[in-house]
DNA sequence: ACTTATCATTTGTATATACAAATAAATAAA
DNA sequence: TTTATTTATTTGTATATACAAATGATAAGT
């Protein structure tokens, strides 16, 4: 059934919910090809960006709770993607060899996610619809 | 930190995410006052305005998967709030008294929460961005 | 210097959600 | 009528996420 044809689709909560859920089975799709589920994908990026990246500033920047954090960093871990060094009180993380070697790889990812939903909201459309939803986001903030 | 200023904020993914969190936790201090989760509150609502569904129609309605259906029925039986009857290999969903008698008050929480995020986007502004959330749901159905 | 408060992270626990496999019922095919 | 197929739901298992409490480290107050 469509979204618009569903009883909630004039509630907020609904309808934020079930785009988030179809946005993330579109993202799913573009970084199985590397093994990643999206939000660790985009841990593993900016910790690629910023290596020596401190836990908290990571939650910060994916908008997660610490102890998410905490959690996505032991998978990561596991994997062999990166590694914790403590500092004092502070964790920061760096990437290790195996992640450095698949920046190509994500960076695809990125790019066929990318196509993927432009071509079916338009490329202006998609960036219009993003800025929006930051907009409101943002309103949301407490 | 913002989402707008958030290094991902031009990602589809992040921002989707992002935002839908924000509104659940909007929606559950909304559904705190009677004790359920935004998900919980809205199949009950769907089993009060429609006695007997089944369990597929829930399904369909919510856009969400017949085993998460399955979990969020048995929390509700468990908090005597709705009941299963089972016809043939279909299940048939019937909200309890008591869930019955909370009907004003969900009303309200539902009120309330429309109020709340009425106030902080505005009303046309609102529904606005909620068709727009669906029309691109709906582009990205499969 | 010692105690207390604060801060960053982790752990314990709980919830929502999904996928794949299992079950149970109804329908179609033989 | 028995067997095979399809359909609706449930179960087993796994993931992402959060909140509250615990831990461990620094900083502040005395």
């Amino acid at each position: 059934m469509k979204t618009s044809e569903s009883k909630y689709c004039k509630c907020l909560y609904f309808t934020a919910n079930a785009l988030a859920r179809k946005i993330e089975k579109l993202a799913t799709e573009s970084w199985k090809k590397i093994g990643l589920a999206p939000s660790h994908a985009y841990l593993l990026k900016l910790v690629i960006e910023e290596p020596g990246i401190q836990a908290g500033q990571i939650a910060a920047q994916l908008q997660l709770t610490p102890s998410t954090i905490t959690r996505l960093i032991d998978k990561l871990e596991e994997k062999k993607l990166l590694f914790r060094a403590s500092e004092g009180k502070m964790t920061t993380v760096f990437p290790t060899q195996k992640a450095k070697d698949l920046k190509p790889q994500m960076k695809q990812c990125i790019e066929d996610f990318y196509e993927k939903y432009s071509k079916i909201l338009g490329k202006e459309e998609s960036q219009h619809f993003i800025k929006n939803m930051n907009t409101i986001a943002d309103k949301l903030e407490v």
